[in-house]
DNA sequence: AAAATAAAATACTAAGTAGTATGTTTTTGT
DNA sequence: ACAAAAACATACTACTTAGTATTTTATTTT
């Protein structure tokens, strides 16, 4: 069983390069010969676990992507607790939390939706397979938010959930164009507006 | 002067059909053999009109992207009329009137501004040029809305423009993740929803 | 019409690309 | 301890890349 581990822990590392060198250069920038640079590895080590690099990409949006959204703005919202308040605190808490890196370099899954979502559709399907459940996540929220009256109960919990969405991922790009927060508070102001609606 | 107009006219093939190119299959990835290959010249003629390809970029981000956006987001929002209407329709309009080409490959300046305005200074001061005028014009047109009472004055002109771009710039990369208009309709009703608060 | 200049073509370089073929080393089951 | 298999390394292929050097063709100026 020694082994299995090994080769785990090897992919495990190609993975968490991987994932790094995508966010800072790119998907289709980045060659197998970096990352397996990066790992101290040959391209021979890479060949074994994986069979093209298309699938080591689906590989990392299902795992480390996936992962990173869960995460930051996926469970949070199954905490209990008001409704909107919730909304509140994970979007924003969210934003606020970044590092200055984060900040320059935008959102991982952003970055792979602009980069390459309209060129193969494995790639759309892995990356919609994140956002669907970020969605229900969402809806699940608004839905709970509705019957407990801390949510208006005639608005859309589909079209409030998209509207969330975009907007969070529109101002990771965004602010890449910046070199302050500037663009940040107001976002996070623009979310508490339109957060205030939401109320009964 | 008939040399100049030549020159001018190559110059515009070649920033035409880079920008088909860019907005198909991403920027770093469309080579200079390929945007050479349709416009049925050579590359030596590039490399007399364009000293590098990031000049190229640069160039049709400052001409050919500014445009797109001036004509469909921007010089709209310059047009007399409610305020409220003028948002609604411009935003709304736009979104509906672009082709299944155009959802399928999402904004051509989200685009750039996800794969590579996290790699070079002077791409993101050439994007963030679009930005701020899309903004200006946006507060300009709030701010308007507030003088004629038919916007709540106690909104920030400021954070309400930036949401809006984001939002909107969010869902063109949303999109290119599904097959139908499904999110468009979401937020074509989140976007009405976030308006109608705009009211006094 | 000749000289000068601009536009474009041809042929190249040096470096990078994904992927393969064939080794060697390490681990595992017997 | 030994054969089999898995993990990894080395060396390669065929192709693409941005950019350059040099030449040919077209246009303008004198």
């Amino acid at each position: 069983m020694e082994q299995k581990q090994k080769s785990e822990l090897t992919k495990e590392l190609i993975l968490n390069e991987s994932f790094k060198l995508f966010y800072k250069e790119g998907f289709k920038t980045t060659s197998v010969d970096k990352i397996m640079k990066a790992t101290k590895l040959t391209k021979g080590a890479f060949y074994h676990h994986y069979k093209s690099k298309k699938e080591l990409g689906l590989e990392v949006i299902s795992t480390k992507i996936q992962k990173r959204v869960y995460d930051g703005m996926i469970t949070p919202l199954y905490q209990d607790g008001n409704a909107l308040k919730l909304l509140e605190t994970t979007f924003s808490g969210r934003i606020k939390s970044f590092s200055l890196y984060d900040k320059q370099h935008g959102c991982p899954m952003n970055n792979f939706i602009n980069e390459i979502a309209d060129e193969e559709e494995a790639y759309q399907i892995a990356l919609k397979r994140i956002i669907e459940e970020w969605k229900a996540a969402l809806i699940h929220l608004l839905e709970r938010g509705k019957l407990e009256n801390s949510i208006n109960k005639d608005i859309s919990s589909n079209a409030v959930a998209i509207y969330l969405i975009s907007a969070f991922e529109g101002i990771r790009g965004i602010r890449k164009l910046y070199n302050d927060d500037q663009v940040i508070d107001d976002y996070i102001l623009g979310l508490s507006l339109y957060l205030k609606q939401l109320e009964p």
